[in-house]
DNA sequence: TGCATAAATAGACTTCGTCTAAATTATGGC
DNA sequence: GCCATAATTTAGACGAAGTCTATTTATGCA
């Protein structure tokens, strides 16, 4: 199930894994796709453009915003709803929870190996389950 | 541990419930405690504002961000951070997990006894839990 | 190559939330 | 009750994250 894991990926990687998605690959998503991919990471999209755009202006903000969206949309990358002023796209494709430090804004991935959920709810028919989210909020004492 | 869970709260039960929590009643906080503990809910910031300023201006949007705040610090409200455009206030004082509806942005309760978290990992000594949140985020197919 | 469609862009705009400095309200000592 | 002091509230300016719109540019296919 979990996509080969290999960081950093190539240009012609990052092409294939778009192509795998169902995403056409143009030159912004490429990109953008490189900076994700580089390690297994959390970056804001704000973090994205900075880093995209290291000296010229080569990406705006709305295809950012945009190709994240996208990307997250066909499971590229994952958003992580933890920090009420931002949304961090998760390039870590593999099953994972998340340690986060409220003090800090630190984010940290728990593997799965690691939680252990016995018992879920039975929902009704017509629900498709997205995400089953483990955030675990801590901060230094 | 759990508070004693009735709903609605009258205004004497607000007042001792802030006392409770450490917190001085004031004439703004009683009124937004009133409003939150009407009933187990989750409300935003905004419509907690609109809630208490029904007709006249009586408590500043400053006040109720605030204040929320505070409650939250706390205990006395659960903020829960789902929807990457606002904060949820959670008046459910008893420990539960949240299901989330993003194609509607509905969010409900599920009582703790539906999900058992058997494992957790192992975190350093110097770490305080502050909160395990699970999240079933699903949608309607 | 030409055409239709998809994607990218600048920048205005919205929304949620924060901040500041001033005003109001409560509190404690006398 | 009266004053000094501290705590709370306030209006409205401000900030950050993200969205929207109208236009331009790229892409792919015949």
């Amino acid at each position: 199930m979990d996509v080969k894991a290999e960081y950093p990926k190539t240009r012609a990687e990052v092409v294939s894994l778009l192509r795998e998605y169902n995403i056409t690959p143009t030159h912004q998503r490429i990109k953008i796709g490189k900076v994700l991919f580089t390690c297994p990471q959390h970056l804001s999209a704000e973090q994205v453009l900075a880093a995209v755009n290291q000296g010229d202006d080569e990406v705006s903000k709305a295809t950012v915003y945009n190709t994240l969206g996208l990307f997250a949309e066909h499971g590229l990358v994952r958003e992580v709803i933890v920090d009420p002023s931002k949304v961090f796209y998760d390039s870590n494709l593999t099953k994972h929870h998340h340690l986060y430090y409220s003090d800090t804004g630190d984010l940290e991935d728990i593997a799965k190996e690691h939680i252990e959920i016995a018992k879920l709810p039975e929902l009704p028919e017509d629900i498709q389950i997205e995400d089953v989210d483990v955030i675990i909020r801590v901060h230094r004492s």
